[in-house]
DNA sequence: TTCCAGGCGTATC
DNA sequence: GATACGCATGGA
């Protein structure tokens, strides 16, 4: 991986990057576009960028710019602005993946005829190693629910707390007192989920470090965390990449293209294999 | 108005 | 073990 250190910013050439198929593809819920036409651009005024978005990893903040690179349709120059080295190395070289090799994954992928479309189609998606603990909370809430209010909830919840609350926090919480977020029926998981953290009865820790069977069973002892969102917290959280979460859309693409089940080629892999499905079969449509 | 959204708990068989 | 239904909320 090449950077190099300009100011307050880390510069890097990468490809199998976008900022958008990887910021806003359903994996992580705290990234906004800023819009080059709104205010919130002014912070950007001196910046040759396409795109840009602002976010976090749990109370890490970043904002980051992309400009595709005119030679190379696969090649973008990406900008963490206003970071260090430091952080760059510490906290978002792993957030972004950065050291896994996406060509080598898509070629190996792409022997599916239908994961190769996927591929293509949103060429650029990686996937994010996020916190345990935001994870896990992200995709309790996701439960019956829509994308725009995922983000809502999460959002409204973080500006009550002053950034993503830690379990202790939310532990403390009743259901009344948490009826700001409006998160419905799921605010009484979260509760739970947090108390039996805050107990000790469960530690994201070891989980992430058990089988992933017995890493499942675990997660599911928790109120409100079924097979799809013990999959998701493992897979999002704890980069369990062997693991695949079924939702209303993949269970769409197993019934479409894989009746049989999926493909060898993304064996040990099919985490991210369902990353790049779950991405083009919402958006095939719409391109 | 009705249906749906990155599901799950509960009741019932 | 399989299936049916209710659940908070809000946008289409």
């Amino acid at each position: 991986m090449n950077y190099k250190v300009s100011g307050n910013d880390i510069i890097l050439v990468q490809s199998d990057f976008d900022l958008d198929e990887t910021l806003d593809c359903g994996q992580a819920f705290r990234w906004e576009k800023i819009d080059k036409n709104s205010k919130d651009a002014d912070i950007l005024a001196d910046v040759d960028f396409d795109k840009a978005y602002k976010g976090f990893k749990l109370n890490s903040p970043l904002l980051i710019s992309q400009k595709k690179s005119a030679e190379n349709s696969n090649e973008s120059q990406i900008t963490l602005h206003n970071t260090s080295e430091h952080d760059f190395l510490g906290i978002w070289v792993d957030y972004f993946d950065l050291e896994t090799d996406y060509s080598v994954l898509k070629r190996d992928f792409s022997i599916d005829e239908t994961m190769s479309c996927a591929c293509k189609f949103a060429p650029g998606i990686r996937m994010l190693k996020q916190d345990k603990w935001e994870a896990l909370c992200s995709f309790i809430i996701s439960q019956n629910n829509n994308i725009p209010r995922i983000k809502g909830i999460i959002s409204r919840m973080c500006e009550y707390y002053g950034g993503f609350p830690d379990y202790e926090a939310i532990a403390g919480e009743t259901v009344e007192s948490l009826a700001f977020m409006r998160a419905g029926f799921r605010a009484k998981y979260l509760i739970d989920a947090a108390q039996r953290l805050a107990s000790g009865e469960i530690d994201l820790n070891i989980i992430s470090s058990m089988d992933l069977d017995s890493a499942r069973k675990s997660l599911m002892t928790i109120k409100g965390v079924g097979p799809k969102v013990a999959e998701c917290a493992l897979l999002y959280g704890m980069y369990r990449i062997d693991a695949f979460p079924i939702d209303v859309w993949i269970k769409r693409v197993m019934e479409e293209y894989y009746p049989n089940g999926l493909p060898a080629c993304v064996k040990g892999r099919e985490g991210i294999a369902q990353q790049y499905l779950f991405h083009y079969i919402r958006n095939k449509e719409n391109k």
